[in-house]
DNA sequence: TCGATCCTTCGACGGTCGTCGAAGCGTGCC
DNA sequence: GGCACGCTTCGACGACCGTCGAAGGATCGA
């Protein structure tokens, strides 16, 4: 075991220690893969600085990169990278609120919000849960650490299950896309369901009015119709 | 409750990202107060610059002073400030070891240490656990949050137990000092026993050859004796 | 009252770092 | 092949910050 008498936090503090840094940290806290071009963008800087400070973050290990075409994907390098922004925000200040509006934006988000096309959030988490305790849901390939490479198929139960709220099994397997997968959640630390199914469960569940599209792109709101369908059909609870 | 969406960390983070603060806070991590002039001598700087980092470190909470003569005792802010310098240390690379006997000694000094004159380090804190658990020791004063108020006292069955190894209970009793208390341990997150009992064990322990001082000043290496009669005598065993 | 000790404030120096535009490189699309 | 796009590298500018010595304030002991 190692004492923090060991080792030097200095370094790790300093990339920590800027503003348009730790907005990219914080913004790849869902766990979500966001381009370079995104994350400069996020943080209201010009390309070449966001890619000087990227470059740092890979540096010092804090984060990921994969190319794909043009596009640079960076994620955060693990939980425990996760573990320090989330233990220095225990004890920051709240960030400067331009409105009211702001701050509950960010907590809707906490509760429900899209990763891509899918539920993720609180929401997410837990009816990805509640449909693998269910038996609605089993995990095919068990690699869980590698989320890239996680697939999950439908029982025979689920099937009935989503078939009785308007999602057709047969045809979101029939889609050029991959099956049922999971994305992991820094913030949640929890995983949520991905690929063609959670696509489909998402969008099913937005069509008859479970959800409510939030004014910024990825918000969504649970509405009261919702809170009583997840737990009548999926036995999922929301806090 | 909040989400990490909502605070700003660079500001903290820049506390922490400076190695003479960095190693001011590290030594503050076992809870010991210590005075402006020990932590300029900790960190390798002139009073000049121990002094400033420290107001920042005040202006920012993560410490806190209390003034008591000339001097200036600091102290961590709280647990949670302990969290976020142990979870920046977990993604940190090992500080620089001139010797292996330096990471020797680190290692040793997590197993068991001084505090002033009485048992520390996880040792200390087993200790602790382990006469409260057993009806050695019982708590007089609960106000658990105020170490500084803690007090104990022995019970019949623990006095009967301190006299067997040799400790002088009734001369501890007539000393001009705080009997017993305890002090927080930020890096153990458990309190250990102070005060003139404290003291007076880890003096007898010693003196019997369950601890032998190690090189620096405050380190102590539990023996094979001590092992085993900290298991006999008060059920206490070390991991 | 005087000197010693502990600590803070002040001022100045030097190094580090974030920022951007322009230019260059690689990739994908038509 | 040529253009558009995403990203990185380079160079330069400016600001911030850690460092110390010297001086000043506060406290204690004699």
């Amino acid at each position: 075991m190692r004492a923090p008498y060991d080792s030097d936090i200095a370094p790790v503090a300093a990339l920590l220690a800027d503003r348009t840094r730790a907005s990219m940290l914080t913004a790849l806290l869902d766990g979500r893969p966001l381009s370079a071009g995104e994350l400069a963008r996020t943080a209201g800087v010009s390309a070449a600085t966001a890619s000087s400070h990227l470059a740092k973050l890979l540096d010092g290990d804090l984060v990921t990169v994969v190319r794909q075409g043009r596009h640079r994907y960076y994620r955060l390098k693990g939980a425990e990278v996760a573990a320090v922004i989330e233990a220095i925000s225990r004890i920051s200040p709240d960030v400067e609120v331009r409105s009211l509006r702001q701050s509950r934006q960010a907590r809707a988000l906490q509760e429900a919000r899209t990763c891509y096309d899918h539920l993720a959030g609180r929401a997410g988490s837990a009816l990805f849960e509640a449909m693998l305790s269910r038996d609605l849901l089993e995990a095919v390939d068990t690699s869980y650490d590698d989320p890239a490479n996680s697939a999950y198929e439908v029982t025979d139960k689920g099937e009935r299950q989503l078939e009785s709220i308007g999602v057709d099994v047969g045809a979101v397997r029939r889609a050029r896309r991959r099956f049922a997968g999971h994305c992991l959640d820094w913030t949640e630390r929890r995983p949520h369901l991905n690929g063609a199914l959670g696509a489909a469960l998402t969008a099913r569940m937005i069509e008859d009015g479970w959800f409510e599209r939030g004014s910024t792109r990825r918000a969504l709101f649970v509405t009261e119709k919702g809170r009583g369908r997840l737990a009548d059909v999926f036995g999922c609870v929301l806090g």
